[in-house]
DNA sequence: CATGAATGAGCCTTCATTCAT
DNA sequence: AATGAATGAAGGCTCATTCAT
């Protein structure tokens, strides 16, 4: 276990918390633990004593997600065909990228606020280098892209898709352009 | 004339106002008009006599970076190889987005502080656009790419760029990025 | 309960701030929250807290004048004669104005930051107007006076002692502006 | 003459300025005198020239109506009914003060900018005085009634028919207000 | 005389963080 | 542990007035 377990009434604020949190990522207000207080219905000094920093709640309300980013890559370091692995995993991550907005942030993020964060950023490095390997060495992959540039492309998808205009189309049009990326733009 | 001409101590101002932007511009610090004036050793009410909002001033700051780009666009214009007039046209595009950290926020922003940001935006887009239709009716790039795509895509690209590690290869990465996604990541 | 009761320093806070608002009523100065604070030897935050705006400070600090006021107009709601009832009530409601330079700004007010004011203003209003139809079924008083007239008029004998010269005779000045309106400056 | 005559062109602009801050006074905005320079088209210099104040400038908009306030003044004093006398004046007062902003706030100052204002509102005491004399004489007017009286209760009127609601009958409801101080709200 | 750029004090307001209760 | 009051730095913006051109 990384955490001492809490007790029953603190483990209530903490879910309370993270889920007023959880809210305001996706109506895209920024976590202002005052704010997150009140609306919590409790004092700002409960949420500092959770979380010490509005980073650590951020990625916090991200680790669900990413969590679930890790293990649909366990599912995909399963698959036999090296080319379909890497895409829907690829695939996978720029959906929730889209969809969830606290992981463009967390994600682009050089340095964490939660060991945990690293841990699962460093999981999925991992599953996205060895699909890459296993991609490369099938011949299905350009030779010249490192796993290094994998997070940075996902990253610049999903900004992308939310530069271009309709919000509604969002997650399809996340989907077109990494088709777009993976295919290219030029008719070979 | 675009603009009535300055008094001559009104013009060093502005000059060296948009010089001490164009500082924090590159050094990754926002613009805060306060911190300017003190910067730039003058009163607040000078910059805001100039700039009315940090907006204004940071378009300011990118208009050059803006007007060459266009101007390459036009020469792209002229060229009468299609594939080679839009990937030129998009290589030029970001490389200027990466070494010059205004065009970014400036390209990305729905809304503009000046008319002159509003035209020049207006202007590139219309070069894409065209440069994207000669390419694809020579059919050398795919059908399903509108020209509503190409400012997402190059600023998704800037950003990738970025949030790639290495600040120094930050232009060759961004060029590398942009190959892969006109040749694609998968080999076909 | 009209408030959640406050902590005891909380409290003590609350206090100087609506004491030093007083003193700058009283010595004519307007009221700005950061020079009270200042005053009050505290942080902005602090009279932010217990006052968003200069005006509910200051509806504050006419509570109690308001509130007597209210008191004695129930008192005269009592009284059987309805001349000398309108008359008293006339004469303690312009006392107050001239007294309290809290009350002629926030009487004047058409809009008021705190429901208490709203209240206060309200039940004031209901006994002036109770008053008034008592005095004008007994025939004491013209007919074309609604009582939507005695606010403004009230505030205007208090300007008109405001405007007139001697501020150590402003009380008396107003009483006798106020028997000059209600006996008529003509003879008859 | 009290002033040296202008130049042409600075008397051009003078016009202008005073125009302009009637127009202002009109529409109830302050007189502030960059705005008035922009809104003139002329530098904020050459308004300070003409105008080192606003107040100044206020007295200057206001002077026409203390002008045509005084001459009305000088034909009431050859009437020779004084109740009647008065009651004119005073009426015409009222009116001017409620139609023209710019009287209220030069009338109920204490202290002048301009000469010429000091000159035109001791004539208006004047005349005032003469006319409440007379009108004492005739027995119309009680007693203790005294000069100094007259342009408190006007300035008082006013301000209690701008405390009144509807603006549209800010006319109306002023000369309503002077009927009841002169008659008396109280019946006899 | 006219211009209008420059000044900068001064007010407003927010918010991350601490700490007494 | 929880509370939430207090803090005050920080940033935003306006406007009266001066003075170089």
């Amino acid at each position: 276990m990384t955490t001492a377990p809490l007790r029953k009434d603190a483990a209530r604020n903490w879910e309370r918390i993270v889920a007023v949190a959880r809210d305001l990522v996706d109506e895209g207000t920024p976590l202002q633990l005052n704010d997150i207080a009140r609306r919590a219905g409790m004092g700002v000094g409960t949420v500092y004593r959770h979380f010490p920093t509005a980073e650590a709640l951020l990625e916090t309300v991200a680790t669900p997600s990413l969590e679930a980013l890790a293990a649909h890559g366990a599912r995909a370091l399963a698959d036999d065909d090296p080319g379909r692995a890497l895409a829907g995993f690829l695939t996978r991550t720029i959906e929730a990228q889209v969809t969830d907005a606290s992981l463009s942030t967390v994600t682009a993020a050089s340095t964490d606020a939660l060991p945990r964060t690293t841990e699962l950023k460093q999981t999925l490095r991992s599953i996205g280098t060895e699909l890459l390997e296993r991609a490369r060495d099938a011949e299905v992959v350009r030779a010249d892209l490192t796993s290094d540039d994998l997070v940075p492309l996902m990253c610049g998808i999903a900004f992308a898709a939310n530069v271009h205009g309709d919000p509604a189309a969002r997650v399809q049009t996340a989907r077109r352009y990494l088709t777009a990326l993976l295919d290219g733009l030029y008719v070979r």
